[in-house]
DNA sequence: ATGAAAGCGCTAACAA
DNA sequence: TTGTTAGCGCTTTCAT
């Protein structure tokens, strides 16, 4: 093949850069960039001759390059669960929130909550403008550091800093209604089905990753368990997976080895479609054992499963997350906490216990 | 505030660059560069203490900085809806395949199918390594364009490309079989429920983009019409949103309308899972209408929803393209397509028509 | 309002 | 095996 033939196919292939932009429209390079970013003084001329080059050429600038001295134009949203419905609904508001804006979203799933470090790490490496994190186990001392160059948003967890902002659920409240519900429906053994979670510091989640109490678990957990105490009753916690069949596993498990409680408030509705999967196999309706969800995710108001639960509302958190992100990016200074109300919405998953 | 304090403030928290981890390990800045992508003619002892620098000083690389050069350790999968179990199955086991690799997965939500080809256009404005697409109606012109530069597999469509990859399911097989399993039982009057797709092409989806009859959904469709044709039967289909809830609602719509029909097939899960809960709601059980899904997302199995319907093994999909996009990067020049096998599942959603 | 030029943090090609 | 250096495509001063 002739040199000639090389250079040309070279010539066709390569992808115009803002240099050849400046040379199409016969302006500088500085000239493009100002367009490109709708910067202060331009002219409507200039805006005019630099765009149609840009639509000639089909350009596109290279965020790699424009990361190197300005912005990404790129959020970064870590979920530990590419599975869980609840994190869906978060990612979709935040999806939607983004959708008149400049910046794109991209996503970082995770296949454990041990990786959700790395993950976010691998995040900041690609230099997005901003952050969002639901991972409960992520280092309070990491958030902090990165939130010192990057705006943050930590989702769920009740943690108060000065350099990150926070969207929560009001898990206190939101533990408080569902216990009441299955109190004032009789229950006296209900257990609690919670999210396995490694117990030591180890390299992958190094000092100070360690629940401070603050993670939506750790308190839901808290408030069950001081509600059983306060009635005289016996905590009952059963730990599992992540996954609605860990769920079902445990919960199987858990049925062979013990009297039978009357309810189970499962930890989210992932779960809790889980344990109604189990309970189901083992031809055990509602009316013998109550299951009680929280999320409130699509699949809960399906009439099939009709689980009781409670609403955070995913979609909001995710729109509000991004809100908060925009703002910063905006210049605020200050940080920000959002509690998002909760709404208990009760089904046919819960009722009287038969010996109540 | 005094200069020096300024200065020492900078000074911490300014990142470390290559340039300091080269002066900390007193080496070149390209020996370091070297240890970092593991190449080729690093002494031992190089290794070691450019590796101990590297961690005294918590040295990151810059993604963008590499991918200006090198490569961005990036690959990029873009999905139409996040919130389709099947979906977060192919992009659950593209992460679990990635998991031993040196590249990272970012995952480009969209919130319709309308925007894919911009998700797209916006991984690779992010230089990713290599592309994975999911989505029906992405133009073939861009694909070839993209896949010039980008190793890139789509999944689903049963496209032939010498540029890129493909890993579909077996679309008309498992139309076929689902279809038997109907008339098998009796059914003759069945509908199919289809997503809408917008009909011309406008600036967001220019020519090109046109169904090839070669997207998942077409050949189902033509299946089942010729299926219903051969058996002397009138086709019924019926147009829908992608959101379980636009299924529901559409099929409400039709079930107002229309002379019942004894069985529908569901062009995925999330739709079958939205007829069931319409069903449902109108008191209609599986004995009066059967219903029948497509992907065997995990819910079909579940005993409250037990829904027939088509494995295909969007988490086998996920593996495999990643797989794919592996080999393409170790040098694989010639394009290949995997077509995965399908099972179907039989369960309690579809039964004898009452009539039959 | 526009342009010239320096430089962001890496990698690749080449030299030693 | 290791080091030197040019340059990737942008944005950002700072002139004009």
């Amino acid at each position: 093949m002739s040199s000639t033939d090389g250079s040309t196919r070279l010539l066709r292939q390569r992808v115009p850069t803002i240099a050849d932009v400046a040379r199409e429209a016969g302006v500088s390079r500085a000239a493009v960039s100002k367009v490109l970013r709708d910067a202060y003084g331009v002219s409507d001329q200039m805006r005019e001759r630099v765009g149609s080059a840009i639509q000639r050429l089909e350009y596109r600038p290279r965020v790699a390059a424009r990361s190197m001295r300005g912005a990404s134009y790129t959020i970064g949203l870590e979920i530990p669960q590419i599975t869980n419905d609840f994190l869906t609904m978060v990612v979709h508001g935040a999806l939607e929130a983004l959708h008149e804006s400049s910046y794109r979203l991209i996503v970082a799933p995770v296949r454990s909550l041990a990786d959700s470090g790395r993950a976010i790490e691998s995040l900041t490496d690609r230099q997005v403008d901003a952050l969002i994190t639901v991972s409960p186990l992520v280092s309070q001392q990491q958030l902090e550091r990165i939130s010192q160059h990057t705006p943050t948003v930590v989702i769920g967890r009740h943690d108060h800093s000065s350099h990150f902002d926070t969207v929560t659920g009001a898990d206190s409240t939101g533990t408080h209604l569902m216990m009441d519900h299955l109190f004032e429906l009789g229950h006296r053994r209900i257990a609690l089905l919670q999210p396995r979670v490694p117990q030591e510091p180890t390299p992958e989640l190094p000092e100070g990753w360690v629940p401070t109490g603050r993670d939506p678990h750790d308190i839901r957990k808290r408030v069950y368990v001081d509600r059983m105490r306060q009635k005289g009753l016996l905590p009952l916690v059963v730990e599992t997976g992540t996954e609605e069949l860990d769920a079902c596993a445990a919960w199987l498990r858990f049925l062979e080895s013990t009297e039978r409680p009357t309810a189970v408030f499962a930890a989210n509705d992932t779960l809790a479609v889980g344990v109604l999967r189990a309970n189901l196999e083992r031809g055990i309706g509602p009316s013998e054992i109550s299951v009680a969800g929280y999320d409130d995710t699509t699949i809960a108001s399906h009439p099939a499963i009709s689980l009781t639960s409670v609403d955070q509302s995913g979609h909001r958190m995710g729109q509000d997350a991004v809100r908060l992100l925009l703002e910063r990016l905006g210049g605020r200074q200050e940080s920000l906490q959002i509690e998002e109300q909760v709404t208990l919405r009760l089904r046919g998953s819960t009722s009287n216990p038969r010996d109540a």
